[in-house]
RNA sequence: GGUCCAUUCGUCUAUCGGUUAGGACGCCAGGUUUUCAUCCUGGAAAGAGGGGUUCGACUCCCCUAUGGACUACCA
């Protein structure tokens, strides 16, 4: 069968979107742009208890941030013909195939309260509500049908659970895993639907609207691996198993460090964002730190995500989107998990910030010397970016780099000051004033070609007069060429800040 | 505990039975340089262990070990 592909993105807006589901995203926006198909936004809000304002909003910003773009759902632009895509809005149509389930007998009311669940679980080592216990639960199965039918009556509170026939090897096809086979004995009656929300449970709503939706291609974390078993049985039960979409569950992404999943407090404790963009917490007001807000480039992370469980087959690192969607392949993703790590992703936004154009980035850095009060051309702010951008990994260590060009240094470095600043030092730097004061065309080439026969001239030594020179304009032992930094900032301010180093050094 | 998934340099990975096991990040050394960086060159660094299958296994199979996920009226 060949149908139009379209995958979905369905996270649950319990907090802000998580690094790994990101790169779920990610993949997921690749594969359909590569196979010219739909990428859907679904929210998963059937935990009303666990609702977080903002978190959609935040979904929905991090993925516009980052490039991938939604055909249809939440956040699409156009409004799509399976709407609504919020589950909490689908309410009745869950419903319909609870019920449907129910006529036919594959699945059953419970009214075991969470409490008798849990005392079951504290008596019985291992319990599992299925074929074995079933038997001995209060439920539609061992209930009289006039009893169950008083109970609702009556307001009590049930659960539809899907009843799994024992002893089945159930067969899952995954993309990246290939065949997974788990027997039905171990699947228990999973909780399909709750009458205390008129909601259904994640299995039930995902099934029923990724049939809906026509989805063909469920790519997902790996985490969702044990309960796709029971998924494939309700496609069966439904009667969708020749729609059923292809599955293809996804490594996870590792702590950098030590073991498991990459987790918020990995983030806080190794000191790197673990979310797209800042987070505050709407409840206690603690702020996460973004990739955004850090100074990445999305296209930065996107490469740097894209690599983390897949890979092209040739030895390239760089890629923009439009040669991910290329590339891609579900053939190429890894099995096993990926240890997050930082310090590649720094490299990545390096690789970036060197390729982009001057403009792009001086119009960057502009916005971040207009908070300094400094405000200057952009071409002269493009002379000093191509100086030293090289030597930053991002737009805003641009500071850091280049604050010499715009404002006197106030300190000298004592290190510095101790090894090159030497008892003749001062009497060259006048001389080299009085030198430069001379200079008519102040270019970086004509000081270099006056100043370096001056000092063969002299026979000075070179370092020792450059390193000096250096202290007086930069303050640091740090920077860019001499010369170029020179013709930069001018002859009088070179000139005030030569006489000022002489002054307080002395 | 049970079920499932996984296992190549410290990390991300290439290899789809025959390779000096390749690349990248990081690390180390050397070079360039008036400084700090950058950059360039080079280097150290890997097939978890044990059995098979095979003329030949990193590659296929089994066992063990290790790691991970799942095991809710959460997703």
């Amino acid at each position: 069968m060949n149908r139009r592909v379209r995958v979905r993105f369905a996270p649950s807006p319990t907090g802000p979107l998580h690094i790994g589901g990101v790169r779920t995203a990610l993949y997921n926006y690749l594969f359909a742009k590569k196979h010219g198909g739909d990428m859907l936004l679904r929210i998963e809000d059937t935990d009303s208890a666990r609702f977080v304002p903002g978190a959609e909003e935040y979904i929905v910003e991090a993925l516009n941030w980052l490039g991938i773009t939604i055909d249809e759902g939440v956040g699409a632009t156009t409004a799509g013909n399976h709407a609504p895509y919020r589950q909490s809005e689908r309410k009745a149509i869950y419903r319909k195939y609870v019920d449907k389930l129910l006529e036919a007998g594959l699945a059953y009311i419970a009214f075991d309260t969470p409490e008798q669940l849990d005392a079951k679980r504290a008596e019985i080592a291992n319990f599992q509500y299925d074929a074995k216990t079933r038997g001995e639960m209060t439920n539609s199965l061992t209930l009289p049908a006039e009893e169950v039918i008083s109970r609702i009556a009556n307001g009590e509170q049930y659960v539809v659970r899907i009843k799994i026939e024992p002893n089945e090897e159930v067969k899952v096809q995954d993309l990246i895993r290939g065949e997974v086979v788990i027997n039905s004995s171990v699947i228990d009656d999973k909780v399909l639907y709750k009458s205390s929300d008129q909601l259904p449970t994640y299995h039930m709503a995902n099934v029923v609207d990724d049939y809906l939706m026509e989805i063909s291609h469920v790519i997902r974390g790996e985490e969702w691996l044990p309960s796709a078993p029971l998924h494939v049985l309700l496609y069966r039960y439904l009667g969708w198993t020749d729609v059923m979409p292809q599955f293809a569950h996804l490594p996870l992404l590792l702590k950098p460090d030590g073991n498991g999943k990459l987790s918020k407090r990995d983030g806080d404790r190794l000191g790197f964002p673990v979310f797209p963009l800042n987070w505050k917490d709407p409840k206690t007001g603690e702020t996460s730190s973004g990739y955004r807000e850090a100074g990445y480039f999305p296209e930065a992370v996107v490469n740097f995500l894209s690599l983390l469980g897949w890979n092209s087959g040739t030895e390239q690192e760089i890629f923009s989107m439009q040669e991910l969607v290329d590339l891609f392949s579900l053939d190429r993703v890894s099995k096993s998990g990926a240890k997050f790590d930082y310090e590649k992703g720094k490299w990545f936004n390096h690789k970036y910030l060197q390729n982009k154009s001057l403009e792009e980035i001086a119009d960057q850095y502009q916005r971040i010397l207009i908070e300094k009060d400094i405000v200057e051309d952009s071409e002269k702010v493009q002379h000093i970016v191509s100086l030293v951008r090289e030597r930053s990994n991002f737009v805003n260590e641009l500071w850091s780099q280049s604050s010499f060009f715009f404002v006197a240094p106030d300190s000298y470095d004592e290190k510095t000051v101790q090894k090159r600043w030497k008892a003749e030092t001062p009497a060259q730097m006048e001389e080299l004033i009085s030198l430069l004061e001379g200079v008519v065309d102040f270019t970086a080439e004509k000081t270099e070609e006056v100043v370096k026969e001056w000092i063969s001239a002299k026979e000075y030594n070179m370092g020792g007069i450059m390193n000096a020179f250096r202290l007086s304009v930069v303050g640091e032992p740090k920077g860019p060429h001499m010369f170029d930094i020179i013709a930069i900032i001018g002859k009088d301010e070179t000139i005030k800040r030569l006489i000022k180093a002489i002054e307080v050094l002395g």
